[in-house]
DNA sequence: GTGCCATAGTGGTCCGACCAATTCTCCCGC
DNA sequence: GCGGGAGAATTGGTCGGACCACTATGGCAC
């Protein structure tokens, strides 16, 4: 019933088990032919796998060899998928797309602030309130989030944030689901002085004020990621 | 000399025609051994080549065809390439290229300012300075702000900021070669202000204040692209 | 016109093979 | 002990051909 070829989930596999780290940078990967025996699969299908990971930028295949790229020249595409991980990514790493993350909507919210029609305004604003809510769940508010930064991006009307934004986030999944983002609500004053602020600025169509505004907040909300991951990796390690 | 591999290169020449345009979204590509023959490789080749088209989101494989897939499915990565054809590309992505590129060097400023080292700084205001001068060339200029933000970026201490670049930005490369970007510069006067107004805030460690001028300083850029293309591109089909 | 079915076409995968380049190994000379 | 070079083993690149399941297409009966 899975719909999907061999070399597509192959190809998932070892993206996988690159991301993890499982091979480190530099490192060969097993041959075209071990692959094909491992998987019981042609060496064909191995190699259109190969291809796609090449394409990805997380593995450069060369005569001799196929080793694991520098994640620095990898697509940003991967980002997505190391944060789809059910492993845990390096904290470092989950930071700095934390960050990007808020640049991203940050970059958005300006946009969509200043573009977006009625509907979507109602639709920011709605989202807005229900975050206000004080019986809200974490993962409730994390979602809401997520969905008010997809509407700037949507009312932008600017195809390449879409883009870019699906290489940053993974889909609607629960990111790295084996520790939850945003377990630590940030202080509710702050946050609420930012929601204040960014209702406004909505309402004005005033997008450096609701860029700031969406800033200040996704930077609360990462600083308490970044609070909550810390000790849970040294009580990993340790 | 050309170290690359058939299926790369052929996978390139393909992603370039969609790119191009010369097969419309939901088309179907030719059929595996059409392109064989017509490239005179055996299939397997240009089944690598097309593993790579489906990865980078520009086509979609299923048994009966493969189709052009929809831009908005594809991989950031396609903005990069799309930027570089020697064809103009539709205005439209040019302009929301252009408008992801200023908010993303917002993005990068702020935090560029904020984690510069001393030597980082003083390259900035050296860029800065350069560009205030009078007798530069519109390239050089355009070269100077891309530069600038690739420092931004630097500075930043980002990795997934850098992985954004990557894809949305062609490395070096002239970009749109056919058709010469910042060919009108904007007004001197805003330019300046928007300029030091920068200089003080990579000084101060402002990174919001560099943010809004940076940004304030791509629209400007902008702006002018715009009106320089919108009568180009009327030109061009009258 | 409508619905159905045979057929041609398509991608998915496999088998086996050869080549050129790289990588490894081992032995030799110092 | 050590460096180096020749040869062997391995690796990716490409090729030719083959079979299968599924899709698209066209023509036939109704």
């Amino acid at each position: 019933m899975s719909s999907v070829s061999q070399d597509s989930s192959i190809a998932a596999n070892l993206r996988d088990e690159i991301l993890r780290g499982q091979y480190r940078c530099g490192e060969r990967l097993p041959s075209e032919r071990d692959l094909a025996q491992r998987y019981g699969v042609h060496r064909s299908t191995i190699r259109e796998a190969f291809k796609r990971l090449e394409q990805l930028g997380v593995a450069s295949i060369q005569p001799g060899g196929a080793r694991v790229a520098p994640i620095e020249e990898a697509s940003l595409d991967v980002i997505a998928h190391l944060l789809a991980l059910d492993t845990p990514p390096d904290p470092e790493i989950l930071d700095q797309a934390l960050e990007a993350m808020s640049g991203f909507r940050a970059m958005a919210a300006r946009l969509g602030a200043e573009r977006a029609d009625a509907s979507q305004r109602t639709r920011m604003i709605a989202i807005l309130d229900a975050m206000m809510q004080p019986e809200l769940g974490d993962e409730e508010r994390a979602d809401l989030v997520t969905e008010l930064g997809d509407c700037f991006v949507e009312a932008s009307g600017n195809m390449v944030l879409r883009l870019m934004r699906r290489g940053l986030w993974p889909p609607r999944a629960r990111v790295a689901a084996g520790y939850s983002l945003f377990s630590i609500p940030p202080d509710r004053a702050e946050v609420e002085s930012h929601l204040s602020s960014l209702a406004r600025a909505i309402g004005e169509a005033d997008g450096a004020t609701a860029s700031e505004a969406v800033y200040r907040l996704s930077c609360l909300f990462r600083q308490r990621v970044r609070e909550g991951v810390a000790p849970k990796a040294a009580a990993d390690s340790g």
